[in-house]
DNA sequence: GGCATTTGACCGTG
DNA sequence: CACGGTCAAATGCC
């Protein structure tokens, strides 16, 4: 990423955050629930969190762009030939909690790290064949960002371990509803006092298999609030044709968090080899269902305009009503 | 008892 | 030989 692509980047985050401001003021209103003002005024923050790293980045790498390098490849051993990016996205989520079921099977102290890094495969590596695996490895720069890397794609059925996506139910009762909206409100401020971030790493052993990248991450749509009839319908729709809002399958029902794919598409910082934008779109818009999931996993191959044209109108104001 | 985590040993690679 | 990744016995938890 050059200097010129980090300043359209850093403007891009800016933009977003400033029109998400301008949705968050539209819903200080009472009637708009208090979740969704959090889900925003996180977005918000994340936006300009992420600018500020690009920032960073940019004033580093400008200054020492070998040096920058060096963070990532000294001492290395490389022990694939593949690839991998980095995407920053903002989570409510521990690292752990990406919707699959990961036993750890070792851990590392990394020389030059502060932290150690736990290596994590799938529970269903032996009774499923599944040859996922991760590693997780907390930043040395802020503790509270994990690197996570994937490696190899999830075989498995997730549907034994998988919380199933609560629909709203067209029965349930007023009272229920409120009850079970003011508890998730308070579960959802808890998980938001725990807020991180993850710094999520994609590797591939090789090009072919870039393909399986993405599909192994379950990104279950929160729908709790969509067609509900109590009038956030509409936003919540502009939300989901924004972001991604998920549940956390491996977590209450209750535990989710959402990523923009702006943010995941955003911060392609090349490890290996110089990585584009249209690249990572390339990785995104592959096919991306997983279909043997009771889940409703998000076709991001849909939202590939909105996280890399560059043309794409974040200017527009109407955009997000 | 079954499953997950911990941790030292072992192995492959550069 | 150093380092990162994996194995597997020991341990802990439910």
């Amino acid at each position: 990423m050059d200097w010129e692509q980090s300043n359209l980047l850093i403007l891009k985050e800016l933009r977003q955050g400033r029109e998400l401001s301008s949705v968050l003021r539209k819903h200080l209103h009472p009637s708009s629930p208090p979740q969704t003002r959090l889900v925003l005024l996180h977005k918000i923050l994340c936006s300009y969190h992420n600018a500020l790293s690009l920032l960073n980045w940019t004033a580093f790498t400008s200054t020492a762009p070998i040096a920058s390098h060096k963070i990532h490849t000294s001492k290395q051993r490389k022990t694939c030939s593949g690839r991998s990016e980095q995407i920053r996205v903002c989570s409510l989520e521990g690292p752990l909690e990406d919707g699959y079921c990961w036993r750890k099977y070792g851990q590392k102290d990394i020389l030059g790290s502060n932290f150690p890094r736990g290596y994590y495969r799938c529970t269903h590596r032996y009774s499923q064949g599944c040859l996922a695996a991760k590693q997780v490895q907390r930043s040395d720069e802020d503790p509270t960002i994990f690197e996570v890397k994937y490696r190899g794609r999830h075989t498995c059925n997730r549907a034994s371990h998988s919380v199933a996506m609560k629909v709203p139910s067209t029965t349930e009762s007023e009272e229920n509803a409120n009850h079970s909206r003011v508890k998730q409100q308070q579960q959802h401020e808890e998980k938001q006092k725990q807020s991180k971030e993850i710094l999520m790493s994609f590797e591939t052993e090789d090009l072919d298999n870039k393909d399986d990248i993405f599909p192994s991450f379950p990104f279950p749509i929160e729908s709790e609030e969509v067609g509900n009839g109590n009038g956030n319908g509409l936003f919540v729709k502009s939300l989901m044709e924004n972001d991604i809002a998920f549940v956390s399958p491996a977590a209450s029902e209750s535990n989710y968090f959402s990523v923009s794919p702006f943010h995941m598409g955003s911060f392609v910082f090349d490890q290996n080899v110089q990585a584009s934008e249209s690249d990572l779109t390339e990785r995104i818009s592959a096919p991306t269902s997983v279909t043997n999931s009771p889940i409703v996993d998000l076709d991001i191959s849909s939202l590939d305009k909105l996280e890399f044209d560059p043309s794409f109108p974040f200017d527009n104001s109407d955009f997000f009503t």
